[in-house]
DNA sequence: TAGTGGTCTAGACCACGGG
DNA sequence: CCGTGGTCTAGACCACTAT
């Protein structure tokens, strides 16, 4: 059993992350809602106000709601890669595809992501090149029930992440990062030591509960760096 | 005019954050809080909903809520450390302060951070401890023109990190996140090897504009990672 | 000025799970 | 069992702002 705020709060969102409803659209006013779901007012605002929380709905007095998610997302997270922002602008950059092949999932690998086993995946590895100098390798699966399209993808032009962000909407990505000593391979393709730090994001995206893809990113830990800007939550 | 339920959470927040309510606390029963600020129960609903969003709370049915706010400086963040949040939960934390003084800021340092040289700051250093094994090692610099009372402050019950959150609103922080090899220091009090790879995040916040706090905080590569879930950004 | 969201009430019934 | 949170109602008044 579902509550109704849930329902309410689940429809609209995939009206937004389908696309049927564009950004800037109107969203049918609470009384409206409160009709149509044959529920009251306060439920309906519990609905709407939780997708404002999520930043997918925009409120004005008056005015009404609104779609407020872009549809192209510049930067898939809040953390901005501010380092390699600034050499790109005007620098080379560059990528190369090191392998690409479709498996079923391992039992292992499957648990840590959290889907089935055997599922069938697209493998990529990829290496990043700034201004010549390699500056991240690029591990990804991306799961092919969700992302049918990328079977026939070669990646030839645009890195898997741009065009996963072009075909695939998201609704909730998880980042964890860490610190790691660089493997043998590791180290060949980023030109450092075996053993030195290396900055690892893992990052694994959904949409609507089901996993699309998971990528782990390793840089040079002496040339990397996140960096974020927070506000206070407001409550 | 600030709203009931805003307040509500304020207060109940300021309680948590300042530690005032510790970490698995029982918080007073919604009855009890439509009593406090007479008002409905709903009221006192919206407030603890959004303390369970903000992760700072939990709520159990027939139990009651409960303060669930690690006490680690990982606070003020939407990054959460959910390595150590896992560790304490039932288990040993403490801390200790390695040093403590009242300096002037050398040009260098004060450039960095973007502040006037020659400012007075007061400069912290502790050491934290999960289970008794070395956690973090925690470098402030807090600039005494925005925290006059840290002057006197001498952090023997409660860490920096806590004591400022209580006593400093804050506007704004950065963050940024790097990996780097452990020095000699930092390898003999976090016990692990030279030149092993360590995660270092370091924060800056600001009070309109002003900074308040400088911290470097230094975790072992293999004990620690930092975790976040994002949705979409609104655009 | 009128329509919209923001907030709040004083109840109610239910689901869960600790004692 | 029964106290607790989870959800919901059918209104109400107010604040804001587009028109």
């Amino acid at each position: 059993m579902t509550s109704i705020h849930q329902r309410i709060f689940d429809d609209i969102e995939a009206k937004i992350m389908s696309g049927v409803w564009q950004p800037g659209q109107r969203i049918p006013v609470e009384h409206d809602l409160t009709e149509q779901y044959n529920c009251s007012r306060m439920t309906v605002s519990k609905a709407l106000t939780a997708l404002v929380d999520r930043g997918m709905v925009v409120r004005r007095r008056r005015a009404g709601s609104f779609v407020a998610a872009p549809q192209i997302d510049r930067t898939v997270m809040d953390i901005k890669d501010i380092g390699t922002e600034a050499r790109i602008a005007g620098h080379a950059y560059s990528y190369s595809i090191l392998s690409r092949a479709v498996e079923t999932l391992a039992p292992a690998e499957a648990a840590h992501i959290g889907v089935e086993a055997g599922s069938e995946v697209l493998r990529v590895k990829c290496l990043h090149l700034v201004n010549g100098q390699p500056n991240a390798i690029e591990r990804r699966i991306i799961m092919l029930a969700a992302v049918p399209n990328a079977r026939t993808e070669t990646f030839a032009k645009k890195p898997p992440g741009s065009w996963l962000l072009a075909e695939v909407p998201w609704s909730e990505a998880k980042h964890v990062i860490r610190a790691i000593p660089a493997d043998a391979t590791t180290a060949r393709l980023l030109e450092m030591q075996r053993g030195e730090a290396c900055l690892t994001l893992a990052r694994q995206t959904w949409q609507n509960g089901r996993t699309v893809t998971y990528v782990e990113i390793t840089h040079p830990g002496d040339r990397y760096q996140f960096a974020a800007v927070f506000h206070p939550s407001t409550g």
